[in-house]
DNA sequence: AAATTATTGTATCATTACGGTACAATGATA
DNA sequence: TATCATTGTACCGTAATGATACAATAATTT
């Protein structure tokens, strides 16, 4: 029996793809979404109801894929070269999931995707795969295999956004857990930014934004002064 | 004899609005349409062909309102809310127009609309109507009118956008002439952020981004000294 | 309990970027 | 030749940033 999702919900010719973003173990990753049976990797995505806004229907994609609500999301790019898509690739995929789609169904024509990127925490999230696919699961952002039709572009152009915007919007937090070390932060920056940072002028600029609350110390356990923990308040 | 466009030649759902920015008498300027025989005021938009890129679309409807071609573009937003186009407002202007249309036709549908701005040479642009306005003029920004739908919008976004990436992309040279002053170009820059910028240091810092090549001084005819004329080489 | 160690918080100094003022240069006019 | 408005650049002080130094401290080792 086919799970196949009809066009008749949804608006035609757009979708929605998200770039989610998760940090941990001081790597920068993403979630990715693999077609039933196949290798072929891919953002997910998904369509806009007829009943949505543009950011309700991606914050639903993001929900199905995450288990989180009131994510951190932005719209940065819209994806629409008349060939972005290699439709074989869309018809094995479904063939492979076990749904055949002929060559007048609504997936078969033209798409229009609206990229969107989110940052969530990473410890929070419960990565969930799709009906097409069998496992959703995080990708180192240094090690992403090639993606399937113009996704791998997509990426690219998330990540120069997120860096882009990093101090612009003080958006890094959203990454992070509620309370963090200074440390913490500066790794989260080295990794978005791939280069290091001085430590000492690291603190002074984030203390200078005044953003965070100083919290207690935190008791590591190791050998050396304790680190104080901060939240962060957005001002 | 009506000259409503069909759907058939475009694609459903999805039109493209821009933001034509141009330089003037020091004041900032963006093209407006009216929908024939009515008050309403509205950004120069269009539809997308199923043969053209998102880009080539954009480009296409910018030449037939400007008569330019090759114009310096970017898309900085999707506008998609469920209610953002009034449906008596886009039956209104049509009927004005001499076309009726009913609650089927597929510009009574939603619409999700990508929207460029654009940055064209002023003394080069011939503004021209399309079928469903009388007039194609300059408004300056400054005084723009209520507009039509979510348009009001976007023009708040685009002139947005376009102030956060003058200095970052230095897109600004699109808006003048081949050759300037370096006065021409303070003036475009304060008209633009809207506020005064000093004149020496506005000059140390242009110099030093080493963009602008230095040619011939310009005689005015004043009884002052004559400032050189710089032409903008992209580094 | 004193010495050791790794890390943290902050002070300090040098360099650069930037806001603001001063002034000489200059193309025309009086 | 003096005057005038504007331009090009030098200069000064302050703020932001890069880089180094060092004391403080939580555990471990002696």
């Amino acid at each position: 029996m086919s799970t196949l999702i009809s066009s008749v919900d949804y608006l035609p010719g757009i979708s929605i793809d998200c770039v989610i973003f998760g940090f941990h173990d001081n790597q920068l990753k993403i979630l990715l979404l693999n077609f039933k049976s196949t290798d072929w990797l891919a953002v997910p995505g998904g369509f806009i109801k007829e009943s949505e806004n543009l950011e309700e229907a991606a914050q639903r994609i993001l929900e199905e894929r995450t288990g989180l609500t009131n994510i951190y999301l932005e719209q940065f790019h819209v994806f629409g070269d008349r060939n972005r898509r290699d439709n074989e690739v869309m018809k094995s995929a479904m063939a492979a999931g076990g749904n055949i789609i002929g060559p007048d169904h609504f997936l078969m024509r033209r798409f229009i995707s609206i990229g969107f990127y989110a940052l969530i925490d990473f410890t929070k999230a419960t990565p969930t795969p799709d009906v097409h696919s069998d496992t959703c699961e995080w990708y180192d952002i240094k090690e992403i295999p090639t993606l399937v039709y113009d996704h791998s572009l997509m990426v690219t152009k998330a990540l120069e956004t997120l860096r882009f915007f990093l101090d612009e919007k003080l958006i890094g937090f959203n990454l992070l857990p509620e309370v963090f070390t200074m440390n913490d932060l500066q790794n989260l920056y080295e990794t978005i930014l791939d280069k290091k940072l001085l430590r000492t002028n690291f603190q002074r600029k984030m203390l200078s934004l005044g953003i965070l609350e100083r919290l207690d110390k935190k008791m590591t356990g190791a050998a050396n002064k304790a680190p104080y923990l901060y939240r962060f308040t957005g001002k």
